[in-house]
DNA sequence: AATCTTACCAACCGCTCTACG
DNA sequence: GCGTAGAGCGGTTGGTAAGAT
């Protein structure tokens, strides 16, 4: 028994829309908006179609400034960005992209900007190893050094230190603002009823209320409702980014949070692939963290762990997620 | 010129979440 | 508290254009 389909399929057009349907769906709606009802929609208006199909029409093509194609670098950047430290958020990433859809930013992903990353990535990764076997690697990296040599370890460069370019790294306000707009919801406790399962803090001033409310219309609420398993296992509290915290013990808790977050790693396996996660046989050495350098330019803020706690935490878990991979990679 | 392959993108499908009775 | 309808999301599919053989 499965739920009541949302429209007749059989008496609904299916496929690419034309000209004449789009003009309709178009008028109507400039004109009287969606009336809050998409599956009552299409009648309304004469169209044979289903209402999901009116709705995903409107949002990913006939709405007013939307754009098409031609992704600046910028736009790659925050993409990228966002990808990595939140997944595959495609609403949440397009939030932050005034004109872009999610399908777009998902299509683009899918076939362009994964590709171009994996490119480039092999290209360095090729020529980072052709320099570590004319030159014997220097291990300068304080968590290196703290680490005994392990296969499973994650790559050094996961850990590498913010850069101080980074805006994030030294503006931490705007890092709580921007996980505030992502939802504000980074909890272990998955929507049981804890204290600690933040939507918006209760301590909020109405004004920050306010921006976060208006920060919720950038991104769907029920997309952001999901942020709470996104970051599961993490003890991040909305709290720390105001004051309960120092601000590197913030950015040490949001580390771990991204280190540890499962779905940093899903749909990131082609960076594995490409070595450039996590390449135990290249060793720690600091030309290595060039890889996350790279990528970090493309990236949001690297991961920070500054403790052997957090990084042993963070590699059982990896190894647990991981290893699989590992097993069938070798 | 014909065929095959690849890349791209619009649209669909099925699921989850929320609101409401 | 439960069931249902609608909205929204992410993954996947299918059509087509472009490029390669």
């Amino acid at each position: 028994m499965g739920r009541a389909p949302c429209c007749d399929k059989a008496n609904v057009k299916k496929g690419p829309w034309s000209p004449e349907e789009d003009a309709k769906l178009k008028s109507y709606i400039d004109q009287n908006g969606t009336g809050g009802n998409w599956i009552a929609l299409p009648q309304k208006i004469g169209l044979r179609r289903c209402g999901k199909s009116c709705r995903l029409r409107w949002l990913n093509y006939l709405r007013p400034n939307i754009k098409h194609g031609g992704f600046s670098e910028e736009e790659d950047n925050i993409i990228c960005s966002l990808y990595i430290s939140i997944g595959s958020r495609w609403s949440i990433i397009a939030a932050q992209l005034p004109g872009r859809t999610d399908n777009d930013i998902k299509n683009y992903w899918n076939t362009r900007l994964k590709k171009k990353l994996l490119g480039k990535q092999r290209k360095e990764h090729h020529s980072r190893r052709l320099n570590c076997l004319k030159q014997p690697e220097t291990k300068n990296n304080t968590i290196g050094n703290l680490l005994p040599p392990d296969p499973y370890w994650p790559d050094q460069s996961m850990v590498a230190p913010l850069s101080t370019q980074d805006p994030w790294a030294n503006d931490h306000s705007s890092l709580g603002k921007f996980l505030m707009k992502l939802g504000g919801r980074f909890s272990d406790d998955h929507g049981s009823g804890g204290s600690s399962n933040l939507q918006c803090p209760l301590d909020y001033p109405s004004t920050q209320q306010q921006i976060y409310d208006n920060s919720i219309n950038l991104a769907p609420i029920n997309c952001l409702s999901n942020m709470g398993s996104q970051f599961q296992n993490t003890q991040l509290d909305m709290h720390m980014l105001q004051g309960g915290l120092t601000d590197n013990q913030n950015l040490a808790m949001l580390g771990k949070m991204v280190f540890n977050n499962p779905q940093r790693l899903e749909g990131l396996e082609f960076l594995y692939d490409a070595g450039m996660l996590n390449d135990s046989s290249a060793g720690t050495s600091s030309a290595e963290s060039t890889s996350w350098g790279d990528m970090s330019s493309l990236v949001f803020p690297p991961p920070l762990v500054p403790d052997y706690e957090v990084c042993q935490q963070a590699m059982l878990q990896e190894c647990a997620f991981e290893e699989p991979r590992y097993l069938g990679s070798q």
